[in-house]
DNA sequence: AGATATAGATTACAATTGTAATCCAAAATA
DNA sequence: TATTTTGGATTACAATTGTAATCTATATCT
């Protein structure tokens, strides 16, 4: 599998798509423009380009408007990231990346147990 | 401020010289070299457009080489770059973050208790 | 001194990204 | 039915990024 390069402003329709899916162009417009002032022609021009990446499948109906959906699942998007971002930045350790975290932001004791339980499985 | 956008391939050129600096372009081409296949002019390329955007300085010498010296501290850009992570993959919550690392990667007893250390501030 | 290696300055160039605009046909609306 | 809206297809276009090459002046080596 080659990998799939989802840019940041394709990364918003993406989101959109894992909360919304199957659905129109149409929707994920409406969607998108909650957030962002784009224009929707940038939307889909978005789309496509995911198309074409092989991010978004766009399915035929009865009628004009295609139906979109994601190829690629939140899931692994996030896992992947998660990698990417620990190994650039920390040499894929989560113990430097959690140092490093809890050292930029001082933690209430709340969150620190949190955090703790979390670790534990909860 | 304005925001320094560094990229990956920048992003060589920086750790290099956060470890290094500072430095003439002669030791940061050979010291890049020992991890990337680059050619020295895009080393170069980089250590310029690294001074365009103002993460690092250039300063003349006797010499004909410059020594080049980091604008940005590790410190500060690695801080950065967390926010931005997590603010984009986790709307800004650490909680979501780690419980997603924890999912993604299956830790050991020791793995587990070394992150409540640090989560203790050791 | 002449040849060669270096460092910096300038230029190159395609791919990717952000951000649309144009054109066109089908659908919805007046 | 005439008009406007919508969705898709195609095209645009500058900025950024990766990855150099060329040109030039100065050190360095023989």
């Amino acid at each position: 599998m080659k990998k799939i390069q989802i840019t940041d402003a394709e990364y918003v329709i993406m989101k959109v798509l894992w909360e919304n899916e199957p659905c129109t162009s149409g929707e994920i417009v409406e969607e998108v423009s909650k957030e962002q002032e784009w224009n929707d022609k940038t939307i889909r021009t978005l789309i496509n380009r995911l198309i074409s990446k092989g991010a978004v499948k766009a399915e035929k109906t009865n009628s004009k408007a295609f139906i979109y959906s994601s190829l690629v699942s939140k899931k692994n998007y996030i896992k992947v990231e998660n990698s990417n971002f620990i190994n650039k930045l920390y040499g894929g350790s989560i113990k430097l990346m959690l140092a490093s975290f809890v050292e930029n932001n001082k933690l209430s004791k709340e969150e620190i147990q949190n955090l703790k339980d979390i670790l534990e499985g909860k």
